[in-house]
DNA sequence: CTTGACTCTGGAGTATACTCAAGGGTCGAG
DNA sequence: CTCGACCCTTGAGTATACTCCAGAGTCAAG
């Protein structure tokens, strides 16, 4: 039986984030003492351990709080959560592919540039920006 | 000589995005007219351009801010500029690197699960999670 | 003269994952 | 009994890049 304090020391994250994710309905503490203060348990340390795994997968934490309710219920197969597991590995991909497009388009600006000493009017970088060669996603997208 | 709709339809952004910019200090109508509308002109259109191209190779409107002002700078050296854009490549090769660790460990998890119609109770995937096997910087640090 | 398309300003809302602050209660040690 | 460490709630702030809204003025065509 811990406190909030000794929860969030013991999983390395702050309180506030504990509070937080209480909000959002990922956690919940097991009880309340008599003073109001939240008591937790050895399941909840496990629980924040798989809510930090599954962000460190690339999880948003409501993609999270969909994973934690199969988790919690019987009838639900493997199956559901490899699925979600494919997606998000599809997702992360695809921004690693817009991302080397962007190192590639800077790799074109550095190598133009040849004399670092060059003033800016006559610079191969701003004038690749100006043209219009370059083509990715912008983030966000 | 274009108003904002124009412009906007010009250079494929929306008329919010063109005003939001301004205030961001990132772009300024060339005048306005009697009653107040935005003027703008071909440069306009350019130094648009260059803030999508920017925005391509990664750079966030701080920054590309920054560039603009080294842009419009006679004493700026093509140097400053290439400095930057390895500096923003250096940044993306590490995002590259943290979402290649994301996928790999998925691809781990997804392969340990093997029977698809396992109930979650057994599931490997659950298991992986809890266990403290992955790790990759999380999102945003 | 009216209508519809266009423009203006100022301010609020969106998503994500926290983080902090104010104002106050609780608990154990000395 | 007091002090510091801990806990509570509510609500607001952070960063990024927009996006949308209300309420009002402008302009050209019919």
């Amino acid at each position: 039986m811990l406190k909030i304090g000794k929860l969030a020391a013991l999983v390395e994250v702050s309180i506030d984030t504990l509070r937080y994710y209480e909000r959002e309905g990922l956690i919940e503490p097991v009880d309340r003492s008599e003073s109001g203060y939240r008591v937790y348990d050895k399941e909840s340390a496990r629980r924040i351990h798989f809510i930090k795994q599954a962000q460190h997968c690339g999880f948003t934490l409501a993609e999270i709080r969909e994973l934690l309710v199969l988790r919690g219920r019987e009838k639900a197969c493997c199956g559901d959560i490899r699925s979600r597991a494919i997606e998000k590995k599809l997702q992360i991909e695809h921004k690693i592919r817009v991302m080397r497009a962007m190192s590639k388009a800077l790799d074109q600006l550095i190598a133009e540039c040849a004399d670092e000493t060059q003033p800016v009017k006559e610079c191969t970088i701003i004038a690749a920006l100006e043209r219009a060669t370059v083509s990715t996603p912008v983030p966000g997208s």
